[in-house]
DNA sequence: CCTACCGATCGGTAGG
DNA sequence: CCTACCGATCGGTAGG
């Protein structure tokens, strides 16, 4: 008779998952070895491989767990139809909550794209485009003037993504810093439309 | 008779951190082996270490050279003695014209930081410190009130940071949007003081 | 006697 | 779920 799946199968990928999102955070997905993540599962590395078929699928699975999150985020803010300036300041106070509560995943997430194969890190790229996406109706929104320049749009979206997206090298959990106020700080700097208040 | 050092010894250097930027950046330090670089730059594996002692040693050089580029500049504008919106106007634009420029050089500073070892990583570190206190000075002189909260003031200054710095993960030279346009718009978020223009 | 450079190979470790 | 291994490739160094 075959025996059936474990009882706690899904809690153990799921703490895979996360044992791997500490050591690629700290170390880099080529600099950590499958068996570095066996030894920190208190596991061996025929049994890592039992769950998941290869270094790179736990890569995804790293990946593709934390964005889901995120894109689950943006869609529910979409969803409560606030205003537009309401709705970016919920966007960016609720990114920088998740990136801080799963900072491992989120510099993953930013810093290892790479190593994906083509194939599945299509997934994870179009997932990354639907947030820009989000991101760049909310700020046209709020400037209409970018509607005619597609261009200049889209760099301000990125600038603004990188305010937050930078934050994975150099945001300190033990500060005095909170993740709310750097979202405020980020907040004020994307909502400045940049038209007349130069004063040289 | 001894011979001397050969004519092209430092060109034959500096060829090399450029065959190994291009590299790294691409494919990451990790993911780059010595006999890659040494193919990039049609020679054996055993010329390279005739050049560079070790291969961490490459990694220092493409670091250094670039970071050293980028700290003269900062030095340079501080010595104009312009304005202190002038001055943060112009460092940008220059930093955008060097990351772009040498946008090899850039990503490996920005992302391979930690496969160098501790003691030459310092000498990186305090220099890229340096450049942030530039920023920072640049900052508060024009927004006085950030001397009141040092906390909130490096903040921002990694904000800004983050605008520039993360335009490696998605400029593209080949596109319309020149690197001028980027630093005037991370300009215009930079010096927004953000306070009472929110008007939702 | 030093510098420049080659083909070959060292001891260990990688993912699987 | 482990030990035992594989084909290959790693960074670095040997003799000449």
């Amino acid at each position: 008779m075959a025996r059936t799946q474990a009882a706690d199968y899904d809690e153990r990928k799921e703490a895979i998952l996360s044992h791997a999102a500490a050591l690629f955070a700290e170390k880099g997905y080529l600099g950590t070895s499958v068996m570095d993540i066996a030894r920190a599962c208190g596991s061996s590395k025929a049994l890592l491989y039992h769950y998941y078929p290869s270094k790179e699928d736990v890569l995804f699975g790293v990946m593709s767990s934390h964005i889901d999150v995120l894109l689950d985020d943006a869609a529910e803010i979409l969803a409560e139809r606030s205003s537009p300036t309401d709705s970016l300041h919920s966007l960016l106070h609720r990114f920088m909550d998740h990136y801080v509560g799963a900072a491992s995943r989120q510099k993953v997430l930013l810093n290892e794209l790479d190593n994906l194969p083509v194939d599945i890190r299509r997934t994870i790229v179009a997932k990354q485009r639907r947030i820009v996406e989000v991101m760049q109706s909310l700020l046209t929104s709020i400037h209409p003037q970018m509607l005619a320049d597609p261009v200049l749009a889209r760099a301000k979206t990125m600038l603004v993504f990188g305010m937050i997206n930078w934050t994975s090298n150099w945001y300190d959990p033990a500060g005095k810093l909170t993740p709310s106020q750097i979202a405020d700080l980020a907040f004020e700097m994307a909502i400045a439309d940049g038209s007349g208040q130069l004063e040289r």
